[in-house]
DNA sequence: TTGTAGGCGTTATCAA
DNA sequence: TTGATAACGCCTACAA
């Protein structure tokens, strides 16, 4: 058996004996056509089978209808659930995906790009690989007029449109946090500054620590790649630092539990010797013993964001230059592994899963 | 600013002063074109900025090169790390994806599938909702030979081509390890038993205690979403059972978190009292203490093989009548959530992360 | 080895 | 309100 022969506007106007134009206008309910001729078509499309031809129709419209997503990786919580959100609202809106990973590379966010600029996206939602610095690889979009959103890793070099969180003031609150906890000596474990979330992250932790007349320690900053191996790693640093530090702020949940663990088997008393804060509201951080308060970033939220507006923007119903970041909502999660002191302030939220 | 004009073969055509047919043979690296006339025309293009036109290609050669593929949710660990192996794969092979989420709802599903087959994708990748009983909605894709690959939650009553993993084996193996371990009274928690995934491991849990004697017994049996959250009520469940059952064997690892640190809060300590294991090897099976064991069920292996199975099935490859099953390597873990005895059988592998 | 020409299914322009 | 017709860019017999 092979494949049926597809039906065209012709087999319906032949069928109907009118012409193909009153079939193509009827089918995307052109009011010019008469209602009963829309609805016998529309019957007869049905009973027929027919289905639009999107090749034909972007081949004439030369509109793609196909939105193109690049991503570090998608097999972690927050970049999945971004997926998520993303791709909710893009089939709401009848728009396809096309999807890549970076896999944290430059070169291979490079391919991605020219890829799908090959296809003729409509528009594209990037979020930049780890090591990426500079995004001339996009300038080909800009050029023509392609729209980019970029969500969570923007650059920084240049203006675009960004769907983020405030990194910056949810990295101040964590470090303040610590130090109402009567925390002073805090280590910070990000990933290379030069990637905006984890230098917003930094500064907000810096700038804490300033307002509060503790001197920044550069050795207090390890860098690694946030990973809970790298946690794990960085657990060893932390515990040969003399004296003990009393806390370690840490970019992201998954390095953070890596870390806690460590320091647990090392015999260390969280949050009494050390306390955490972690970034993300991963499910593994209420599930860490003790549940690692962190920042609860809500990536089907970003997605949905990102999505809505490219497409709003595709629609004609936004322009892009007016707004140039949607910043999302976020907040700081308290749980007990950043808890040295009885219940007091204002912060205070006991919740152990928000999701 | 508007977007450029776009470069076609006729433009390359002129430049050169041959027939377009000569430059779309060459562009497709067609031998019969002279490899000096082969060489112009590439510079050219790349010079002149040409890109294809999927939309006029696709039209002509009837083929959409763009592969479908319907998943119940993006956002587990599970499921993203298919989405990731699927991703890759076609990547590498040119290949399109249009990736849509039934939610674990029939009715989504069934417009995925409608949504799927009007985009005329060249062959999908299903895995099917809790509540899917019949697949009737993907006869339209049997009946015009649009290849389907059913991968993790696969259709019971017809013939299809699966990517699955031995999961009645694994579960009979986890229910056997418990036994191992000195424990009589299991309770097995999962899903629905319509969905294979969950009735196999249920098969393998009864077939276990069978050849070791032990009756099943129906109020052993518990029957929820699998969630985090349902985990947690189970353990309310079965902490009122009296005797007090030694040991739980739940069908997810978020499902087998939840109910444990539900129970280590009432003060059940595990695994002298109850021992647990559970299913998937998600990141949270080695955080939750004590670390969880589990089946390591390969995900991004699954999608890998999956979309590669379809795709030289696309190509010609292979003939999809002759596989109807991929099995995949997977494991028991053994971790310290199920350990009562000191290290002894050949099971015995203590790794805490295979990750 | 290259060229000619028709058609893939839709939409848009112009005329009726 | 409808119809005829010419693109959209590419591929592929068939001819040269």
């Amino acid at each position: 058996m092979t494949k049926g022969k597809e039906i065209t506007i012709y087999d319906l106007a032949d069928k109907l004996r009118i012409s193909s134009a009153t079939v193509s206008r009827a089918l995307k309910d052109d009011p010019v056509v008469s209602k009963k001729t829309r609805l016998k078509i529309a019957e007869l499309a049905e009973e027929m089978g027919y289905r639009t031809n999107h090749f034909a129709r972007n081949l004439r419209s030369k509109k793609t209808n196909t939105i193109g997503v690049i991503i570090p990786r998608i097999n972690s919580h927050f970049m999945s659930s971004v997926i998520s959100g993303i791709e909710k609202v893009a089939n709401q809106s009848g728009y396809n995906l096309i999807i890549s990973q970076s896999g944290e590379s430059v070169e291979k966010e490079i391919a991605n790009a020219k890829t799908m600029f090959n296809s003729r996206v409509d528009g594209l939602l990037v979020s930049l690989a780890y090591d990426t610095t500079n995004i001339n690889h996009f300038d080909v979009f800009f050029k023509n007029n392609v729209p980019i959103i970029f969500y969570d890793r923007i650059p920084q070099q240049r203006e675009s449109t960004n769907v983020i969180i405030d990194n910056q003031r949810r990295g101040y609150e964590a470090t303040q946090h610590l130090i109402e906890q009567g925390c002073k000596r805090i280590v910070h474990v990000t990933a290379l500054l030069r990637r905006n979330v984890y230098l917003d992250r930094f500064m907000g932790y810096k700038q804490a620590l300033a307002d509060n007349d503790i001197p920044f320690k550069e050795e207090y900053l390890i860098i690694n790649d946030l990973s809970k191996q790298g946690g794990a790693e960085a657990a060893k640093v932390i515990m040969q630092m003399n004296p003990l530090p009393d806390a370690v702020f840490v970019a992201n949940d998954d390095c953070a539990v890596g870390c806690m663990l460590a320091m647990k088997e090392a015999g260390i008393r969280i949050p009494e010797q050390i306390a955490f804060v972690g970034f993300n509201n991963d499910p593994v951080a209420s599930v860490v013993e003790p549940h690692l308060t962190t920042v609860n970033y809500p990536g089907y939220d970003i997605g949905e964001a990102a999505a809505q507006n490219l497409i709003d923007h595709l629609k004609g119903k936004t322009s892009m230059t007016v707004t140039d970041a949607i910043v999302l909502r976020s907040e700081l999660v308290i749980r007990a592994s950043s808890q040295r002191k009885a219940a007091s302030g204002s912060l205070l939220n006991k919740s152990s899963n928000k999701k």
